[in-house]
DNA sequence: CAGGATCCATGCTGATACTG
DNA sequence: CAGTATCAGCATGGATCCTG
């Protein structure tokens, strides 16, 4: 569901109701791949978490958006990110948030 | 850190303070080899997710449970684990829970 | 009982090139 | 712009056998 190297922080992007296209997903996340991009998008448009919405022009526009099941994620993914936080407050080691 | 198959399945054996034995852990999932049970909780031993616990007996006995740290996780799995259950309500699509 | 060692299959990942 | 196709590399996962 939510594995995946790409997924949650392709999530991170879209949180808060952010509509993006594949474009600026791109340049927001400079290391990965249109191939990885294009893959995790398309297996949590299969989940239902996100949804695609093509609009037929030319050039091409295609923007992604969370479904109302994947902003409810939402909640969730933050106590996984202050659990993250709080490592660093027990032990001050520098590597930053990997969940 | 939360990666690979077998991580959230251990978890879910250890939380509410579970003390569980190596042979417990693989009589509870099955579906492990020895080899992923073991090499998953090393990972989460030197991420300071797991306590082991060794005893110096003949037969040995070593006991596998939360640190603080991982103790502090249950919030937010619960929360995954609720997200999850959320999409039951909405679609009615038997799977059941893989996060 | 609680692993260690080894070998092997699979699959995920990424780089590159091409297309409607 | 928003993808698809192809190929190669490495990590992950698993079966089996062995040991203190």
């Amino acid at each position: 569901m939510l594995e995946g190297r790409w997924k949650l922080i392709i999530l991170f992007h879209l949180f808060g109701g952010n509509v993006m296209r594949f474009s600026d997903l791109e340049r927001a996340i400079p290391a990965v791949s249109q191939k990885m991009l294009i893959q995790q998008l398309r297996q949590m448009e299969n989940d239902g978490i996100v949804r695609r919405i093509v609009h037929h022009q030319v050039p091409p526009k295609v923007e992604y958006r969370l479904t109302e099941w994947g902003q409810a994620l939402c909640p969730a993914l933050d106590a996984l990110l202050s659990w993250a936080a709080l490592r660093e407050e027990m032990t001050a080691s520098g590597t930053s948030s990997d969940i």
